[in-house]
DNA sequence: TTGCTATTTGGTATTATAGCCAAATAGCAA
DNA sequence: TTGCTATTTGGCTATAATACCAAATAGCAA
């Protein structure tokens, strides 16, 4: 595997690292419907909001979220729609398992 | 968020996560053009063989991958070939990264 | 200025992940 | 059986991720 086939994995990696926690997923498929402050998702989540700010600041180091101030309030957004995607992948994959008896969701 | 939508986001995290290392990349990406055993791919990854059996371990209790013993090898296959439009999400991202230089790539 | 609110940052404990080596297991062949 | 090869598992260490609390910062308003 030479370097730069590396590099590329590895930068697909940390996207995909991103993604990686049900707490950001559900910030990702909050986000998809609309932009939403910091103490809204907080709200949603019920987490302490310094944890709902770091999973946040994760997926914008990412390059997926893109946060403007507003006021007092921080506004994150979705920058790449295409993220979305990513769920009805990872459903068909979810629904594979569930066909052969190896399901995770029940 | 109620119970459910939880366990349906810690389902699609655990999926998620198991994709998130650029060797198990490495790995999908070369299933997806056919079956090859723990020994084909240890020789390209260049790592312990231990290594990489936990990787493809990784990926079949995720569900990603099947495996079928023939002699002494083992060969890994692709189970759900749909994986691979998370290189095509992945990418999209990347270059939505790059062009607001931002990128991870370079 | 002071005070209030929204958010981020720092510190820390806990838990999970990754990699290697060494040992165990499985299958084939002599 | 013994020996050889392919793979997995166990043990260990090092590194990273997570979540909370507390403290710092930023912006507005009085």
């Amino acid at each position: 595997m030479d370097a730069q086939t590396q590099a590329r994995f590895e930068a697909q990696a940390r996207i995909i690292k991103a993604m990686a926690h049900p707490t950001r997923l559900f910030i990702v498929d909050q986000l998809s419907k609309g932009e939403k402050c910091v103490f809204e998702l907080t709200e949603m989540i019920g987490a302490d909001m310094s944890t709902v700010s770091k999973h946040l600041a994760v997926l914008k180091a990412a390059g997926i979220l893109s946060d403007s101030k507003r006021g007092l309030q921080v506004y994150y957004t979705l920058c790449c729609p295409c993220v979305m995607t990513f769920f009805n992948c990872v459903e068909s994959v979810l629904r594979t398992n569930a066909e052969q008896h190896l399901s995770f969701v029940e």
